[in-house]
RNA sequence: GAUUCAGUAGCUCAGCUGGUAGAGCACAUCCCUUUUAAGGAUGGGGUCCAGGGUUCGAACCCCUGCUGAAUCACCA
């Protein structure tokens, strides 16, 4: 089961037995007593300070009996500075000679201790003292380069090898290890707003024996003991409102939700979403939260709340425009939705040249409407309020229309990257609402809820008070704050097909390949004409056994005057 | 799901009209004690994604498949 190894990679395992000889471990278990990263070190410089630091060597400059590295931490790069005379003081040059120049490579982590000075041209420089190889690499690193005026070279860009192997894309390209820190950064910033207001961090099933609070397909399991299906979580929104109505404020999840869809460069199977639920609250004060929260992210993550994406510069300084749905129809289309039919509204729809359906009800249709015509004009953060009912399950009914809902949800680059209500509590409204969900899904609407919770239901029995949620697809927005096209940029691992590992045959014999060594066994040495004949084989099928057996090493074909002979070897 | 493009050395990529597979970096051996995309000399390295077809001959043309990307469709 062993891969086919390269050249390199042979080198490296012979290099690993080398070091053992010289009774060096290539993988000591011995902590290493590292007290500088490499920024400390360039922002505190202080000539002749000692300093004992350790990374991956990323670049190897060896220059005689002295020898310039680029040494490689958390924090970024550090020039390192070998010099045979320092480094072996008596006569056994081995650690220079040989250690250093021979047996290290690219990739290896070295840790080193030594002293700063500034080179001639400028470089603050570890002088090392003494070097300690702490994890030999045996496969080498794709390894970009970059000249002066920052033009890289040989960049390790090809998505599908950057997403399949991270921790090399990770290893070579700092500009995708700042995309992650910056996630982080966001989240932080977010939980500590949460916190600092005085909200509660849960954690609720993924899990869940009904996937309810979003319409989407999820994805089933089973539970062996219990013997029942179970599915995984598609949103927390009905799990975070039971916790209200246990009494809680605030509450807030960070909640990894998984959806049985398609894949393309905005959806990713398993993606993250952050969940809030505030008791006392309507939506009118969850706008001003969610743009006060917002600009404080954008700020904590860019350090301004401004931020480009692609062609487009936008701003999260709060506030932020809010139009209602049927004023944005209005503004793109000239269509007022407001007491039409649902006949009426289809019509409208296919005047637009909108793709549209008989299962489509009068929610779907305004949100047709809206998503193709509306939608994509957005740029800078804007609320859009007060959706048709139909389509909002969960969501209050409108204090001063009946046909609406209390929602907003948030376009940035006219895409949604929040949504949010004035809760739906009324938990005979809700029934019925669920009720209508199944209506609707009997008709054929795949984005129509399929169960009810009646233990959710039986919650709001006891007594919700009145609440707003808010819901952030987090990918989505950090998407929009490093300036990212792609879900894949923003996730550690997205969800690729597997890999194939399938080794290769070696030494084994193809199909073909075996056709022409089993009549050639036999008669030793051969026409090659006659021999091709008897195998019966396609002039391809020939082609390609023939010239591997050749470089097998098994047959030889020599050309005496006009005639090819093969031979057995 | 549809269309288009791509897959060649460890990495980035050339490869003309079908005629023995190329470069730079990396790697190996040697020279070089403050370099920086270090430099100089020499050398090794390939299942041209896989399978089939056409052809005297295929990395190249045709078909099928695999993998990925882009655009569109789908997706609160």
């Amino acid at each position: 089961m062993s891969l086919q190894l390269s050249e390199q990679e042979l080198v490296r395992r012979e290099k690993l037995t080398k070091l053992r000889v010289l009774g060096i471990n290539p993988y000591p278990a011995d902590l290493f007593p590292v007290n500088h990263l490499s920024d400390e070190i360039k922002n505190n410089y202080k000539e002749d300070k000692k300093v004992i630091i350790a990374g991956r060597l990323m670049a190897i400059n060896i220059q005689g009996k002295a020898s310039f590295a680029q040494l490689q931490d958390s924090a970024g790069r550090i020039q390192v500075y070998f010099n045979r005379d320092v480094l072996c003081e008596g006569e056994d040059k081995t650690m220079y000679n040989d250690v250093f120049k021979k047996l290290l490579d690219l990739g290896d982590f070295v840790g080193i201790e030594g002293d700063l000075f500034t080179t001639q041209v400028g470089e603050k420089t570890v002088r090392v003292t003494k070097f300690t190889l702490l994890s030999k690499a045996l496969k080498p690193l794709p390894v970009p380069k970059t000249d002066r005026e920052g033009n890289t070279y040989d960049g390790f860009t090809d998505p599908e090898m950057r997403y399949r192997q991270r921790y090399a894309d990770l290893t070579v390209n700092p500009h995708v290890k700042e995309v992650f820190v910056k996630r982080t950064k966001l989240f932080t910033a977010m939980r500590n707003f949460f916190n600092e207001a005085g909200y509660f961090e849960v954690e609720t099933p993924i899990l869940q024996p009904i996937a309810g609070g979003a319409a989407a397909r999820p994805f089933m399991t089973h539970h062996n003991s219990l013997d029942i299906p179970l599915y995984m979580r598609i949103a927390n929104e009905l799990y975070l409102k039971r916790l209200i109505v246990g009494g809680f404020d605030g509450v807030y999840e960070f909640s990894k939700n998984f959806r049985n869809e398609g894949m393309d460069r905005t959806h990713n199977p398993e993606f993250t979403a952050m969940e809030i639920y505030v008791a006392y609250k309507d939506y009118n004060w969850m706008m001003d939260f969610t743009e006060q929260l917002l600009e404080h992210c954008a700020i904590a993550v860019n350090g301004t709340s401004k931020s480009t994406f692609g062609e487009h510069k936008i701003d999260f300084k709060a506030p932020y425009k809010r139009v209602t749905m049927r004023q944005s129809i209005i503004d793109f289309t000239g269509f007022d939705i407001k007491g039409k039919t649902e006949d009426e509204l289809r019509a409208a729809a296919k005047s637009m040249n909108i793709e549209v359906n008989d299962t489509m009800g009068v929610g779907k249709l305004i949100d047709e409407i809206f998503g193709e015509k509306c939608e994509g004009n957005y740029i800078q953060p804007t609320f859009i309020t007060d959706y048709p009912k139909e389509m909002s399950p969960l969501c209050k009914e409108h204090r001063g229309d009946p046909s609406l809902t209390e929602r907003f949800e948030l376009m940035v680059c006219g895409k949604e990257i929040a949504n949010a209500y004035s809760e739906l509590n009324d938990p005979i409204d809700q029934r019925e609402r669920f009720e209508e969900q199944l209506k609707l899904a009997a008709k054929g609407d795949d984005e129509a809820g399929e169960f009810i919770d009646n233990d959710f239901l039986r919650a709001l029995e006891y007594g919700m008070p009145p609440t707003s949620g808010l819901g952030i697809g987090m990918d989505r927005l950090i998407m929009f704050l490093t300036n990212n096209p792609s879900i894949q940029e923003v996730l550690f691992f997205p969800q690729m097909k597997p890999e194939n590992f399938e080794t290769k045959k070696g030494p084994e014999l193809s199909d073909n390949e075996k056709v022409i060594y089993d009549i050639l066994i036999k008669e030793k040495s051969m026409e090659l004409n006659t021999l091709k004949e008897q195998t019966g084989l396609s002039n391809k099928q020939w082609d390609k056994g023939i010239k591997s057996l050749g470089k097998l090493e098994l047959t030889k074909v020599t050309k005496t005057d006009d005639v090819l002979t093969v031979d057995i070897l």
